[in-house]
DNA sequence: ATTTTGTTAGACAAAAATGTTAATAAAAAT
DNA sequence: ATTTTTATTAACATTTTTGTCTAACAAAAT
């Protein structure tokens, strides 16, 4: 069984990625992708049939590498604080990095959504929560629904850098001293989670 | 000066608002709009003359509509602790009707966004700031840049709601259900920005 | 060497979406 | 009342985007 294996596979795949989730080209064409890639569009067909058939790719390579990288902190053997820390420390780089990949999973929920909906309530995720529960009956956070444990700690994390494209314009503050503001908030969220009154 | 006055101007941006930000249609092609409007396809250029413009007519309404509903919000003769309520209630009300407002926003900020730039580094925003930073020298809220205190309350209200059609399925939570977390989150928010330690 | 398999490219076809023009109907103005 | 303006529609045209088909090419296998 012979496999040539030029790359050319891969090298759409994460040019699409660049696009989409990066730049945030949302609608990026069969031809903007191909170009950006340096290959002719063909080749686009070759390898996936179709735009959808992609994209789709993209997102499921995209959501399962991070969701592993998510579980593993939360599945180590650390404390709870520690594992939270991880947690946030993983989303924020891999959202520096793709800020729009959140965006185009609401976006198109509909069309590309419907699938990934299974492997996303896990083991993990329940396992994390529970000892969330744990914690406010020991006192060390707040209680609450855990729901909203989860919620508050996504929405800190993940809101700003959604808006980020937008905020650096809002603001008038620069690359650098944006990215200043972000790395204060993995402290800062912390704070916010584990203050206890 | 005539004016027929049909209402199928506004009739159209209606509805356009209601498939793109309500049920999150983005794509939403103009045959779609016109159908879901009653009215044929050229009405919508006869008072619009292209699609772009019609979607930047009904965005441009929208965040004005908003952002004065938040300006009053702002200035009101109140405690700095009641206007974040207020505000807070006001932008809650106005995402749970139209979750996709935002990531419309963001997704086409390329598009559309860059003239919307101007106009939101407001008065409003600069005073409720000043308040902000006046309340950390008090004491009442914890010391940061207020940027982050900004970030931190739209954060805690956007970002459940913008992710309300995936988590919805995600939880396996029933509308009723959902609603009843999100109202509860309005005590919430409050609690974790306002919370002295 | 030639057959086979995997890969790339060009030309063409089809579909989907937008935009235009001209004709018609309805209302307001004179 | 008839003329003019405004509103609406139907038919057509254009553009954009996706998808297919076939040929050319390269590398490995026989």
């Amino acid at each position: 069984m012979p496999l040539k294996n030029t790359g050319t596979e891969q090298l759409i795949k994460d040019t699409a990625k660049q696009l989409l989730f990066a730049e945030g080209k949302l609608h990026a064409t069969t031809q903007e992708i191909a170009d950006a890639a340096g290959v002719n569009r063909t080749a686009l067909h070759y390898y996936f049939r179709s735009r959808d058939q992609l994209i789709a790719a993209v997102f499921q390579d995209a959501m399962q590498g991070l969701s592993q990288r998510l579980d593993e902190c939360m599945l180590s053997e650390t404390s709870f604080k520690e594992k939270t820390a991880n947690i946030i420390a993983v989303f924020l780089k891999d959202m520096m990095a793709f800020p729009y990949q959140e965006t185009f999973l609401i976006t198109e929920i509909n069309t590309f959504g419907k699938k990934l909906i299974t492997n996303i309530q896990s083991e993990p995720v329940k396992s994390y929560l529970k000892e969330a529960t744990d914690e406010m009956e020991k006192g060390s956070i707040d209680k609450m629904d855990p729901i909203h444990f989860l919620m508050n700690l996504f929405s800190l994390m993940s809101y700003p850098l959604i808006m980020a494209p937008l905020y650096k314009k809002l603001f008038r503050v620069s690359e650098k001293e944006f990215q200043r503001l972000i790395n204060e908030r993995e402290r800062l969220i912390m704070n916010m989670l584990f203050k206890s009154c």
